[in-house]
DNA sequence: GCTCATAAGATACAGTTCGTATCTTATATA
DNA sequence: TATATAAGATACGAACTGTATCTTATGAGC
């Protein structure tokens, strides 16, 4: 035989073309069509595999998740606080396409029904835009002198996070002008009468 | 035989009993473990019966959500525009409440799987809030002069709402502190910057 | 280069659930 | 009383889940 294949992938070889193939399979099919033959049949694996590494269909969704989100964002400093959360809004809509509408909806259910297990979870998705939202967006703005540290509740420190989660999750999308509302009608507004 | 029992129910009474076995079903085993063939057992009916009346079990269950929520509600008018809100903003608790986490979940997935057929749920669910928002907390407030009708944007009508909503699919509840921080912090402040 | 433990991949299975088809029969209506 | 309608029982194919069992490729250690 000319053809030297290796026909058996492990580890982290094999892993990232699972991840793969339940990207392309939520891609084609949705979250909810997601089947576990399927991503097999196109990761070229069976589903003993998948099940030794996943208990179920959800704790590998998630992984796939968070295995194709970045864990870290760089967001340059756009000068004002308006900006920055701007950018930071546009950074979470890129996250939020990248999941998917029904993904996300999946996944909150799931957390709904198991809370401590999808600890890191909820993590990945929640606690990563709060974090980029404190970092990029309210620190600089208070080592600038925009706004002071006790301004900031953490009511106002999630405000356009849920606000802009909640959009997408309802109509799907989260357009620009909606962004500039969220920032120039809610936000700023809500934490300039915390002023003093 | 003294027994003379209506073994047979029909239409509107038989709804009924669906009805009510699907929001047993619903307490009892949630969203995602209700399944056809426990709502026809506990309704002493049979699968057959269920889809004749509905496509599928979210159909089903968008029904039986709207038989069980009230269509209207008569929310005293308590004075100011802080005090009718958090007013209406207890209403949606309740409503989300009934309704369930894990059941609001269920539907939204829906929803955004099937926008154009879902729009009667869509507006059992946002659109009655939108409504009750309006009559009852903005309209009596323009009527009394507390503030003035072009202060008002759909953002900011259905601001509350999207917090409160975001906060129970999140967190599962919606404490009364929580009500008060959104009205106090975020949607009174956010109003008031849009006076003149 | 050989041996062997490990894990990949194939296959088959029981158990659920969905949605449908078919049939009998109770009941409202004319 | 006759008849159309719909209830309810039952059974079914299809899809999927999660597991069990088996064979065999592969990397690590000798």
């Amino acid at each position: 035989m000319v053809q030297e294949v290796r026909s058996r992938r492990r580890g982290r070889e094999l892993e990232e073309a699972i991840y793969q193939a339940v990207w392309d399979e939520l891609r084609e099919h949705g979250f909810t069509r997601l089947t576990m033959d399927g991503v097999a049949r196109r990761a070229g694996t069976s589903k003993p595999v998948l099940y030794r590494r996943w208990a179920n269909r959800v704790e590998m969704l998630a992984a796939a998740a968070t295995h194709f989100l970045p864990d870290s964002e760089t967001v340059p400093d756009a000068g004002s606080l308006r900006a920055n959360t701007i950018a930071v809004l546009k950074v979470m809509r890129e996250r939020m396409r990248t999941t998917g509408r029904t993904t996300m909806l999946g996944l909150l259910t799931e957390i709904a029904a198991n809370p401590e297990a999808n600890a890191p979870v909820i993590e990945t998705f929640i606690g990563f835009m709060r974090k980029i939202m404190t970092e990029v967006a309210l620190a600089r703005a208070v080592d600038r002198g925009e706004i002071e540290e006790e301004q900031i509740t953490t009511r106002l420190r999630t405000l356009p996070l849920e606000l802009a989660r909640m959009e997408f999750i309802v109509t799907g999308d989260l357009p620009d002008v909606s962004i500039e509302e969220i920032v120039d009608t809610v936000f700023l507004p809500a934490l300039e009468a915390r002023r003093r």
